[in-house]
RNA sequence: GGUUCCGUGGCCGAGUGGCUAGGCAGAGGUCUGCAAAACCUUGUACAGCAGUUCGAAUCUGCUCGGAACCUCCA
């Protein structure tokens, strides 16, 4: 395997930098996970993609990756920033379960959507409510060097403070003067705000009022985490206090990762991460898919196809390969012809494959497999540009069917080594995996197959057939449904 | 109001100075009992205007349109 090297965007400069690990070949790659109070939806779908293909390509070439994310169990706050009561609280009242219940839940329909994307698995995956004691032990820290104060229970960090000695603002690009004249828009006039010295100063802390059901005790009283301190506590705890890589979305780079470095650089005094990398959002109709909008769908829905906007069901895979066909800095539209035609384009990568694999090869080659690996690398490289290394693969399927045709010719050499280009692009990197169908859209298309038949039956009054055809449905498990409008059909269990 | 970014052929989407990205859809052809698959051919796209340049989708300016963030969000 020749040495690849890699460039990738950092955020922090915004602009590619040559990728190379503070302690080689060792990389610390840490992923904000979700937090789990609802079903995964499309939206959550991306970057755990984008940071499986990066986590799979670091190690194609060589490194050793400890790839931790979280899950965020405790600490988003419902209204804004500071105020109001937790996320997970919230939802547990509604529903009448315990908070944990709820995080149970939602934790693992999370990784059932993981498994059915082929997302391999985490390094480690920490949860919030199990690192209460590192994030109060750097809090203590902060407070101990002067950047955070407390007030009535609560801890802030001070922003103000923090920039005189370190830059506020450095990743996102704001500085702290527009912050405090950005109120142009109606900005939301907060409870609690004067607990804080500055609109600026974010939450390390919270006290819980008595009726908030998730507390923890501190040296500040019953309380709760702020939504960035756990971040900040568990990368460091799990990756030290310098690593190499910080993924997460694009919407997370202000507030959240921005108050990441502020906490860490005040606690540690250096800075946490060396590459920031964030991926963009997928859009529907050129808006964020996102739960304020309410427009999201969920992952279980494209599966199923039970969605308004959904014209039929979609594989794990197609959704998939539809996130690779994009750069991931780029804003992705989400349509039905877009998927359909990445469903296409997913089945023809895997037709290729299957007919590659019953390809017996020739004397003669006109193929030149090594260029093909090299431009993938190329693209892979080039700031992981899966969209250009799935363009170089889809040639090579041409190659493939046009060998299969006659047109092309491989001997037994060039043979083994596409079939070691798509081992190691196709499945290991992009993580497309083969032959994964969703029994359910199977199910469906063919039970369309059998309706029809039998309703032509009916049609022509053959209800012996019809009837017939209903009857041995049933001994099958299906329970047909006349209805006015059409046949229906149900699964017995 | 501030910060950042985007506008590519029917759809999605790469591409940052000159060379056909790719997928899907469409058209024509080959093959085939029919169909499908596959293969071959085909589309002269880069929001608009002006400028820089021998040459711009790609650089600069302006105009129009859209988005993200500034509040929880992947």
């Amino acid at each position: 395997m020749a040495a690849q090297q890699l460039f990738i965007t950092n955020s922090l400069t915004r602009q590619k930098e040559k990728f190379e690990p503070i302690h080689p070949p060792f990389v610390g790659m840490y992923v904000c996970g979700p937090t789990v109070y609802g079903y995964p939806h499309l939206g959550h779908a991306r970057p755990y993609t984008v940071f499986d293909v990066l986590r799979n390509y670091l190690e194609h070439i060589g490194y050793k990756v400890r790839y931790v994310r979280n899950i965020t169990d405790v600490g988003h706050l419902e209204n804004d920033a500071d105020e109001g009561e937790d996320k997970i609280a919230k939802k547990a009242r509604l529903e009448q379960l315990e908070p944990m219940e709820i995080v149970e839940l939602y934790t693992s329909f999370f990784h059932e959507a993981m498994r059915l994307l082929n997302n391999k698995h985490v390094s480690i995956e920490p949860r919030a409510s199990g690192h209460i004691l590192e994030q109060i032990g750097m809090i203590e820290k902060i407070i101990a060097k002067g950047y955070a104060y407390t007030t009535n229970g609560s801890v802030y960090l001070d922003v103000h403070k923090y920039n005189t000695d370190f830059p506020y603002g450095e990743l996102s690009g704001r500085i702290l003067e527009e912050l405090k004249a950005g109120a142009g828009e109606e900005r939301r006039n907060l409870e609690g705000q004067d607990e804080k010295k500055n609109r600026e100063d974010f939450a390390l802390w919270k006290k819980a009022s008595p009726e908030h059901i998730m507390r923890w005790p501190s040296p500040w009283g019953d309380g709760f985490p702020g939504w960035h301190i756990e971040c900040s506590a568990m990368s460091s705890k799990y990756l030290g206090t310098t690593f190499d890589i910080h993924g997460g979305g694009m919407d997370l780079l202000f507030p959240h990762h921005e108050a990441e470095i502020a906490q860490h650089k005040a606690c540690h005094g250096t800075n946490p991460v060396k590459y920031w990398v964030h991926n963009n959002m997928i859009t529907i109709n050129g808006q964020k898919m996102g739960k304020s909008l309410g427009n999201f769908i969920n992952l279980e829905q494209f599966f199923s196809g039970e969605h308004a906007l959904l014209s039929q069901a979609y594989s794990a895979m197609t959704i998939r390969l539809f996130i690779l066909q994009a750069h991931y800095r780029s804003t992705l539209d989400f349509s039905n012809e877009a998927l359909q035609a990445a469903e296409k384009g997913y089945q023809r990568i895997m037709n290729a494959y299957a007919t590659l694999k019953a390809l017996t090869p020739g004397r003669n080659n006109t193929v030149d497999v090594a260029t093909l690996r090299q431009k993938c690398y190329d693209a892979m490289n080039d700031d992981l540009n899966t969209a250009i290394c799935l363009s170089h693969l889809f040639d090579a399927c041409r190659i493939i069917n046009s060998t299969a045709a006659g047109t092309e010719q491989m001997n037994a050499d060039t043979h083994q080594a596409m079939i070691q280009l798509f081992d190691d692009f196709v499945f290991n990197i992009l993580g497309l995996a083969p032959q994964q169908t969703n029994a359910a859209i199977h199910i469906d298309a063919l039970m369309q197959i059998v309706l029809e038949a039998r309703n032509k039956a009916k049609q022509s009054k053959d209800f012996k057939t019809a009837d017939s055809i209903r009857d041995q449905l049933l001994a099958a498990g299906f329970q047909i449904k006349d209805a006015k409008d059409g046949t229906t059909y149900s699964l017995l269990s």
